[in-house]
DNA sequence: GCGACAG
DNA sequence: ATCTTGTCGC
């Protein structure tokens, strides 16, 4: 079993706990993200998705990783790790208050991960290092970002057929994509995290959106780390 | 200076 | 993220 919590980045010991030094961490581990390769063959292999619920009256944060097979989309394994919320929500530092307990739930896992789809963005961040490419520069796996909201870019409204796209953009350059995964549907925000390319990124989620807006690994994940907070809270 | 701002 | 009733629709 790979072990994912111990390696550059220890969610206990040299892990941030202010802002000051939470930003000079991204700016040092940025450097790190590999974007030159196109990422494993979409509807291959495994897919997993990853996702955080809190509960902030007792500080309690739940992950859960749900590993599919790429081409069926069936669940092959399935991880869960109860944590301790020791950093706030600050947009842009979300990866400083998930990564933590993600990464003890990876380390549950006995299937290799492959590809890891995330809740949030990965390049597509002020700093060039959001939540899945800060996931993917301490795991080494290739990551991608999926976001709900354009955060702080901007984008023209996709066609209203699925699998329409349009940049997102941070001014003129293009850090992810609005990607329509439903007809008529609100786009997914998408961006590269690490080791796979905006293009392939988007032909994952399409393909892991056969029926709904959202990926069907973070639908996946999200359920879980629901059901994982309520068994040890409210 | 003030507001906005992934989850 | 989370707090929350009813309601429209397959």
């Amino acid at each position: 079993m790979t072990s994912y919590a111990t390696p550059s980045g220890r969610p206990t010991d040299d892990w941030p706990t202010d802002e000051r030094t939470a930003r000079a961490v991204q700016d040092a581990l940025r450097t790190r993200v590999v974007l030159d390769e196109t990422g494993p063959p979409p509807g291959t292999g495994h897919v997993t998705g990853v996702d955080v619920a809190y509960d902030d009256e007792r500080d309690v944060v739940a992950a859960a990783v749900v590993v599919l097979d790429a081409a069926t989309l069936d669940v092959v394994e399935e991880a869960t790790a109860v944590g301790t919320v020791t950093f706030p929500y600050v947009p842009g530092l979300l990866a400083f208050r998930e990564i933590p307990t993600v990464l003890s739930a990876l380390d549950g896992l006995r299937s290799d991960p492959g590809l890891v789809v995330c809740d949030g963005y990965g390049i597509a961040h002020p700093r060039r290092f959001g939540l899945a490419s800060h996931l993917g520069v301490l795991t080494g796996l290739p990551t991608l970002g999926v976001a709900k909201n354009p955060f702080v870019f901007s984008y023209e409204d996709p066609a209203a057929r699925r699998g329409s796209a349009a940049p997102l953009l941070d001014g003129t350059e293009e850090v992810g994509r609005a990607l329509r995964t439903r007809e008529g549907v609100k786009p997914v925000f998408v961006s590269a995290g690490h080791r796979v390319s905006l293009s392939n990124a988007c032909a994952h989620v399409l393909r892991l959106t056969p029926r709904y807006r959202l990926p069907e690994s973070t639908r996946r994940a999200d359920a879980l780390c629901r059901s994982a907070l309520r068994e040890v809270a409210g």
